[in-house]
DNA sequence: TGCTTCTTTTGAATCAGTCAAGGAAAGAGC
DNA sequence: GCTCTTTCCTTGACTGATTCAAAAGAAGCA
């Protein structure tokens, strides 16, 4: 639970000068601001990091956000029908429930133990990397309230 | 492998039928296209409409993908940074192997056995409907060439 | 400090997908 | 086969997320 990356999980700048990007301030705000809000779309990041640097542009913000998942140290999930999100604990093969009704997202540990969690039946020939699981369903909210509304909605789409 | 659905595989204009929607070409048009390209994305699918109906919308096509998804003849995928794809193999719990060079999409049988074929480690009180599994790699034709040029940007992203 | 290179800003463009209104066609009943 | 009602398709404009490109600005090395 605590830093799983390399060991700087709580220190944007050292996180960022252990790869060979430069320390900006707005990295460093996006790190955080993932860091603060997992599961952030990039609208979101957008405005968290402009509560401390409010002039930086969209633009460095998406810049940064595929940076930061290029070097590894930010992981982008997109279940469908999402827009991308980010999240900053990488590196151990956690999975995700997403609510099919409010979009909320949640961490789960690997279902099986240790990375590679799965395995497929047969490969096709691939050269298999990793297993992402999604899994779908109604957050403990959205299964209380209008409980039956959704259900007719969702009986399709599984 | 054979008929998965509820016997009428073959048929767009039976399948049809037995859900209450009516039966107009270009419905029929848009199941043949996904029947033969598995996994094609809406402008594939729209191409391959325009085979036999030169004057189709996007917007027709758009619906009825909608529509037929929603009634479950179709199912929607989105891998990571993919625009949507649709498939006809529904109803069997099947996942995904997605090739990060090509996006080239293979299905593979589920993991495990029947649905829901897995369960997450803690459900974080979500009322959990379905696992979905996208296995991620590269294809034999990627895996072959320019493996290195690959494996650098593969690294970070997992 | 000065220089080089990498980043950010600015502003416009692209692309998938959606909205809305009117015309067209499917299917039910006669 | 004909008509009516309801559902579906066409047209054309629009939205929202993301990307492109050029020029100005900062980081880090010598």
């Amino acid at each position: 639970m605590n830093g799983t990356n390399h060991g700087h999980a709580e220190d944007p700048a050292a996180a960022l000068r252990q790869t060979s990007l430069r320390v900006t301030k707005q990295r460093v705000a996006v790190l955080e601001a993932v860091r603060d809000h997992p599961h952030a779309d990039t609208e979101s990041v957008i405005r968290s990091v402009r509560g401390s640097l409010p002039t930086v542009s969209h633009q460095a913000v998406y810049d940064s956000l595929h940076t930061l998942t290029e070097v590894g140290l930010l992981r982008c999930i997109q279940p469908s029908g999402s827009v991308a999100r980010y999240e900053r604990r990488i590196g151990d093969n956690h999975h995700h429930l997403v609510c099919r009704s409010c979009g909320l997202i949640v961490d789960v540990d690997c279902t099986v133990g240790h990375a590679p969690c799965l395995v497929p039946s047969h490969d096709a020939g691939f050269r298999v990397e990793a297993a992402e699981v999604t899994f779908w369903g109604l957050c403990p909210d959205c299964a209380d309230s209008g409980s039956a509304a959704d259900t007719d909605r969702l009986a399709s789409s599984v």
